[in-house]
DNA sequence: ACAAAAGTGTTCTGTCTACACCCATGC
DNA sequence: GCATGGGTGTAGACAGAACACTTTTGT
């Protein structure tokens, strides 16, 4: 048996580690977000997160707490920040580092239903009103997802492993919020060198269909470690 | 009289705040250092940082250890990254908010003098073995230092109010380690338009003395306002 | 045959790079 | 007058932006 109180000389905040999730479905970005079951802010919806266990690291709880939520594991995850003034959780002095993940929807699909908690995943621009300071930390991913999606392949990480062109430039243009040119992304995307033609099209589609391509990780990595620079 | 100790009903990290203080001097870029006066790490040197205090935010802590060691205030201060794997400390968990600061060699030269500690200013080429976990956390600030200049006005903060391009350019060169065309880099400063020439030159060298200039930041906050981007 | 989206090249413009000579100052 | 570093312009290469027509497919 566990003792059931901690003592320290000192006095300590608490530490939770949460997590934004992202996924793009129907040329849409959402969030996955959690509705509270017990107070504070009960029936708020929220950013998932917990507190650290004994001796855990805060990206080890991040991705636990993934896994709880969506079943999924081996996603992209970053550290995002870390958010610690005192007055965000009324309970007292709570710390929260903050990590997003980029998550394939199309893989997500096949292994939900574990729901004893409320969960769904929310448009990025049709969004509830959030506990705690979760706006805040929204927004703070989606800038720096905006950020880095421009000189790192992590868009890749919210497409399935087969995509299209069309889906990658409609990716891009959901994050970024801005129209772009078909012809010089898809030069662009080239120059790069990093896809795979899969030598394979959509199909039944009323139109003509477009190619799938994969993403070259491997290669990647290599050219990432010579100093090349990913840059859309 | 406070109590003594603290209880919580689950196991809490400790939490501290870190600060990688950054100088630019005689051409070269500096660390300020601690030397450890207690165990663990006793006789190491050690990144400046201490344990958060009751309702104390992490920034809060972290802007207090700078003044504690330099005298400095409203320096420019950013968050790094967050530590949290256990581990890092042989006293227990400890998490550190990391943080860095660029401040003005020239302003803390006059401050100085408040050693009861042991506190001296290292080349970041020639740094000596650190307590804990601190050499990782040092690289991490290096290359967010040298990642976000690029994009940032951030350099200007090592600077004193007036400064030479000369100075600038060898500020550039030595936290991106390359070697920059003199002609060049004074085109592309010039361009931004966010110097203001101090039409006064420098004095005392046997050759031409090199003009003043100073950061124009307010203009620079009202472009930056207008979706401006500052890019060297 | 038509609707709907995929795919493809060229021109123009602006920016980055490379490079060499004169200028001011103190000794 | 000479040694030292400060200051300046130009030509060629390259990359980004703008732009319209043909192809494929299902109905």
């Amino acid at each position: 048996m566990r003792q059931s109180t901690y003592c320290y000389e000192y006095p300590r905040p608490a530490v939770t580690a949460d997590c934004i999730i992202f996924g793009f479905d129907a040329g849409t970005l959402k969030v996955l977000l959690i509705e509270r079951g017990i107070e504070p802010f009960k029936g708020h919806w929220a950013i998932p997160g917990g507190f650290l266990r004994e001796n855990e690291s805060a990206e080890a709880c991040a991705k636990r707490e993934l896994f709880e939520e969506t079943g999924l594991e081996n996603v992209f995850m970053e550290q995002l920040f870390s958010f610690t003034e005192p007055g965000r959780d009324p309970r007292g002095h709570v710390i929260t580092v903050a990590y997003y993940a980029l998550v394939k929807l199309s893989e997500y699909e096949l292994k939900a239903g574990d729901d004893a908690r409320n969960a769904a995943w929310f448009p990025i621009d049709q969004l509830p009103a959030l506990a705690f300071d979760h706006d805040r930390i929204l927004h703070f991913a989606m800038n720096r997802l905006r950020g880095k999606i421009r000189y790192q392949p992590i868009g890749f990480e919210l497409l399935p492993g087969r995509f299209t062109l069309p889906d990658l430039q409609a990716l891009y243009e959901a994050i970024l919020q801005v129209k772009i040119d078909r012809r010089n992304f898809r030069r662009k995307i080239n120059q790069t060198g990093l896809l795979i033609d899969q030598n394979e099209s959509v199909t039944g589609v009323p139109h003509r269909g477009a190619r799938y391509y994969s993403f070259d990780k491997a290669k990647y990595e290599q050219l990432a470690q010579r100093g090349f620079n990913f840059e859309i």
